[in-house]
DNA sequence: AAGCCTCCTGAACGACCGTTCACATTGGCC
DNA sequence: GGCCAATGTGAACGGTCGTTCAGGAGGCTT
């Protein structure tokens, strides 16, 4: 996120070009926001700088999406939607132990936000430029998720599997999916593809704390 | 973070007006600034927004900052340095017994983070609109404070009272420093004091989050 | 009273914004 | 070849932006 006029540089605005033939143009002004979105963030990059990243003109966003709100929005609400059902699934697939549920889901997390972290990044930065129409639409997403684990820890202390901190002797588990959702959410802000560990050593190791946290016996236990 | 105009109805200007005469001119100004900030984000709060707030016009500004980026640089700065400084000292007073270090440390990170939760906010997020040199300077800032939790990391794996999950059967303590900070720092994007949980309860939560994840026994044991 | 310094005003500057629109250009279909 | 719908162009619109600057107002020192 930096101040700079324009990140495209001639030779790459031709690169461009090329690739706007590779594929339907309303994918390429997609990808095009995608990238200038996440490198500098919404307010500051104008609409004539997504299209001439992808060799059109100002004018043809318009041909294609209602407003800049409408392309962000558009944006934002597909990678969202996509992490949504992959919490569930990984929920669903993990037979009723809510040892192995709670596992599943920190692993498919935090696996996601490693590899697509720049969407993730773009997805929690930039949400709060969307009309409060479309911003309404994504926090629900956010509260279900938040929601399946808060059920998966109350499952688990349920069985006795469980044994997450008290505060005045009664657990607050909502606070505990919280602190658990907002670390493994913020792997996107500072993991990268080039330092110490895999997305695999990520997801096994914020798996184990995970399951310290709430007092659970380690997996391979 | 909105796109509305202006959150300074006329009544709350001339309330403004009243608290100029009751500070410098420059404190007001940066007070003003803050507010704004937080609620709608750099970017697009203007200078005359910041000033209108204060009861002044918007040439006013440029008696006592440079620019509109100094301005929340110097506020910025002043919030992350105190972060630091208390941080050193929670640790200094621990009197070397790493899981009192630990436990001080994600006290006072913490309870920080849910009073100053605005002030947090806005250096979190507004960080990427300072220009190259001032963002460096609150960078270090940060990493400093990391390497105060990997040091007092490392010291407790050294004495073997910390036995925090393992990599390939190596500690990678980077990493499980960034998973604890991360989770305390978010705190301020949700805690509110109308909420289920006080800040001491905040505290007493994490600090036990934090000594399960690095498989220290609890405190009260 | 005169000079000076500090602070503020408000018009002005040059630039850029999201969006619209009259007008090409293109390519498929009769 | 003629038509149409889809799509792109680039000038233009009304507005806002950060910043500058000539000038005024008020108070302190001499």
């Amino acid at each position: 996120m930096s101040k700079r006029k324009t990140v495209v540089a001639d030779d790459e605005a031709t690169a461009a070009v090329a690739e706007r033939e590779a594929r339907p143009p309303v994918e390429a002004i997609r990808a095009a926001a995608f990238a200038q979105f996440a490198e500098r963030g919404y307010p500051v990059v104008t609409v004539r700088d997504i299209m001439k990243a992808c060799g059109l003109t100002q004018g043809a966003l318009y041909n294609h999406f209602k407003s800049k709100d409408e392309l962000l929005h558009d944006i934002i609400a597909s990678t969202q939607g996509e992490l949504e059902r992959l919490c569930q699934q990984a929920v669903a697939g993990a037979g009723g132990d809510p040892r192995a549920e709670l596992a599943a889901f920190v692993r498919v997390y935090v696996i996601r936000h490693c590899r697509l972290r720049i969407e993730a990044l773009v997805a929690n930065r930039e949400i709060g430029w969307l009309d409060t129409a479309r911003v309404a639409d994504i926090r629900r997403s956010r509260r279900a998720i938040r929601d399946i684990v808060v059920t998966v820890l109350g499952h688990g202390v349920a069985k006795g599997v469980f044994d997450p901190p008290r505060v005045e002797g009664r657990h607050d588990l909502k606070a505990i999916a919280m602190a658990l959702l907002d670390q493994c959410t913020h792997v996107s802000m500072w993991y990268g593809p080039g330092g110490d560990l895999t997305e695999e050593q990520m997801a096994k190791l914020y798996t184990d704390m995970a399951l310290r946290m709430v007092g659970a016996t380690p997996l391979s236990a």
